[in-house]
DNA sequence: TTAGGGTTAG
């Protein structure tokens, strides 16, 4: 056999450590392996319904049928049966657990177990013990695993080559990896299922750099590998972000003539996008010569992740046309992509289609419909999907508190963080990220103030940069600058920019000169390019009256060459977007936007409405100015009052923090409209609504 | 004889 596989031996482990461990470490700390609040690693299942089965019953929160096991718990122990007595009842028991298992009443097969433990001494057969391995990966069951084990080795089984395996993928699938490696260390012989088990189970727990260990190990010790052994090693590249390796794994699978198998193409798919090349992934989409369900929902991921989520959504309807079965990932990923794209026509479609398919009690895309809803503004509907939801994670929760937070509503945000406690979950970083930006939305400082020194000293959870960031948001709201710069001074940890980026914001804010300059000269020595930091410390100095100071920021941003980009704002109207830019004259409808927004402005004036004093630069003519006062949000704004009658709520998206002029005109045209106008910008949502802003942030 | 592989959510 050709040995293509001999060239990664001329990788060294000193190769694959040089791959970034930051990088490898936020990877893993953002995985699921991480992140779910059931402290295993990933599940796999054969069907959304399985997993909610499954889920539910692990969690309790679905009653079960109990088997009464009163009365043979009494012939077990209080009736001396004999030998042949045991044998005909355990074999009995064991016909019972495997038909059990069989229908997937894996907890049941797991009772009638107990009475076998009990007893002791009967003496189960391989096809038993291999149901109940069954069960236990069903229910990713830890204490099963140990319970169907220490079975084992008390009654001296001997297990074959192939019961073997099943151990080994029993421990490994239930993320017991530390007993998973001490079995395959003590294994007399180690053939390529044991192999692609084990090292299937180093890359779900994320541990990629071992699972490459373990490839070269396995090819000097059996010197084969298949399909699947390629196709794990493919997602550790992905997972490593490693593009060289994964293409000498492509290039490897083309000459053992498998390049094009199903489950390769996927895995590569998937490897391409994710290390940052859309063009490797489509090329492998293309030469798939049977487009699959997991292939077109690998390739419209990859899409959305390089942030082509209109071609995203594009490639969705192909797929629908085309006649592929959709599955639960494929709305998973849909509706993520709505989110991104704040349409909500399209989310709607999905949704329905998640129902109409079957998948709507999938715990991933409900978690991204409740994340969507909240993004929205439609807190309430997001509420009713959680509302639904069988059995919610970890991540459900930290999408509803933020959807709460990130709206306005954080006494809501904060008692659905109280009943995560209650309910005994254990919170994340995410989580407290969540709550302490609602405290900081809805003016909580001192409730945040106490959670954010309940993290370390409760909850064990180390404050990472943006939770200081997020504390000193909301110490500069309160205007208490010098207890933010206190905070920054006391990280334990070299501050970020996103730190001083907060604290230029609160001194621009609350007029603090001192304390704005010092923060944005911190902020050019760590992002020198970034012009935002230069206009606001401009903005501190014209309000300041310092136009020498202000002419100098000037001077510094035309040596530098910073240009201002101008804003893009997008409305959907009749299930259409339409994009307008700063100053923008190019749509067929301009002139009549342009009148809109001049009556607009003439009516909010009425009402009390002032235009900011702008930024613009010295030498800006007055018709340049004249223009640029057309922000983009309003120009949509103006689009949307002429083409949609019914128009409710109307959604303004755009993906540049917009300016204080702007925010306030909004304000007003929603005072003046009577109409809901809901808003992006590039962090977060704002609804209005007659005038007043639901987030209760100022500008 | 059986077993091991690919894509989603905060």
């Amino acid at each position: 056999m050709e040995m293509p596989l001999a060239r990664f031996q001329n990788i060294s482990l000193d190769q694959l450590r040089s791959i970034s461990s930051s990088d490898h470490k936020v990877f893993r700390e953002n995985s699921l392996f991480s992140g779910n609040c059931f402290g295993i690693g990933r599940r796999k299942w054969r069907n959304p319904s399985d997993q909610i089965k499954c889920l539910s019953l692990e969690q309790g929160l679905q009653p079960r049928p109990k088997p009464d096991l009163s009365r043979v718990h009494t012939d077990v122990k209080e009736v001396r049966l004999d030998e042949t007595q045991v044998k005909k009842s355990g074999l009995r028991i064991c016909s019972k657990i495997e038909k059990l298992v069989l229908c997937n009443r894996f907890r049941e097969a797991f009772d009638l177990f107990e009475i076998l433990e009990l007893e002791g001494s009967f003496l189960v057969g391989t096809s038993t013990y291999d149901l109940l391995i069954q069960a236990c990966i069903g229910l990713r069951s830890v204490r099963g695993v140990k319970r169907v084990f220490n079975y084992m080795t008390r009654n001296g089984f001997e297990p074959d080559q192939y019961m073997r395996n099943r151990v080994l993928l029993m421990h490994v699938k239930c993320g017991m990896m530390i007993d998973a490696r001490n079995l395959f260390d003590e294994m007399p012989e180690r053939n390529m299922i044991t192999w692609n088990t084990i090292i299937s189970g180093l890359v779900d727990a994320g541990d990629y750099l071992e699972a490459f260990r373990f490839f070269i190990n396995m090819w000097e010790e059996i010197s084969d590998a298949d399909t699947r052994t390629l196709a794990t090693m493919i997602r550790s590249a992905a997972g490593l972000e490693q593009i060289s390796v994964g293409r000498q794994l492509h290039s490897c699978a083309l000459k053992m003539g498998i390049g094009k198998d199903t489950f390769i193409s996927c895995a590569l798919i998937d490897m391409y996008s994710k290390c940052g090349n859309i063009e490797g992934a489509q090329f492998v989409f293309v030469e798939m010569p049977e487009k699959t369900t997991v292939g077109w929902n690998s390739i419209i991921a990859g899409y959305a992740l390089h942030g082509y989520s209109e071609e995203a959504l594009n490639m969705y309807y192909e797929m629908r046309d085309s006649g592929v079965k959709m599955d639960h990932f494929t709305f998973s990923i849909i509706i993520r992509i709505c989110t991104r794209l704040a349409s909500l026509e399209h989310a709607k479609q999905a949704h329905a289609g998640l129902i109409r398919h079957g998948f709507g009690l999938d715990i991933v895309a409900d978690t991204a419909l409740v994340d969507f809803y909240s993004k929205w503004g439609r807190v309430e509907d997001a509420q009713s999907v959680f509302d639904y939801m069988p059995c919610k994670n970890l991540i459900s929760w930290n999408a509803l508190i933020a959807g709460y937070g990130n709206h306005g509503h954080g006494e809501e945000a904060l008692e659905k963080f109280e009943q995560i406690l209650e309910e005994g979950m254990k919170p994340n970083h995410v989580t407290f990220l969540a709550v302490l930006h609602a405290c900081s939305y809805s003016g909580l400082s001192e409730r945040g103030w106490e959670i954010f020194q309940s993290m370390s000293r409760d909850h064990k959870i180390r404050p990472r940069p943006m939770h200081f960031a997020c504390m000193i948001e909301l110490l500069g709201k309160e205007g208490l600058l010098d207890e933010a710069f206190a905070l920054i001074r006391g990280a334990p940890f070299k501050p970020t920019a996103n730190m001083w980026a907060a604290l230029l914001t609160a001194s621009r804010v609350h007029g603090n000169l001192e304390l704005g300059k010092f923060a944005a000269e911190k902020l050019y020595g760590m992002e020198p390019e970034k012009l935002i930091n230069y206009v606001v410390l401009l903005n501190i100095y014209i309000r300041s009256g310092k136009s020498k100071e202000a002419a100098a920021v000037v001077q510094t941003l035309r040596r530098k060459g910073l240009i201002m980009r101008p804003a893009c704002s997008w409305i959907e109207v009749k299930k259409q977007q339409h994009v307008f830019l700063s100053g923008d004259k190019c749509h067929v409808q301009t002139k009549e936007i342009y009148q809109k927004v001049d009556s607009l402005i003439h009516e909010i004036s009425k009402l009390g409405y002032v235009p900011e004093e702008k930024t613009l630069l010295p030498d800006v003519d007055e018709q340049e100015q004249r223009v640029l006062l057309y922000h983009s949000e309003k120009l949509a704004i103006a689009f949307g009052l002429i083409n949609t009658p019914e128009w409710t709520p109307l959604q303004i998206v755009q993906g540049h923090r917009i300016c204080n002029d702007c925010h306030n005109a909004i304000k007003f045209i929603s005072q003046v409209t009577q109409r809901e106008i809901v808003m992006r910008d590039a962090s977060r949502f704002h609804r209005f609504k007659n005038g007043s802003c639901s987030c209760g942030d100022y500008w």
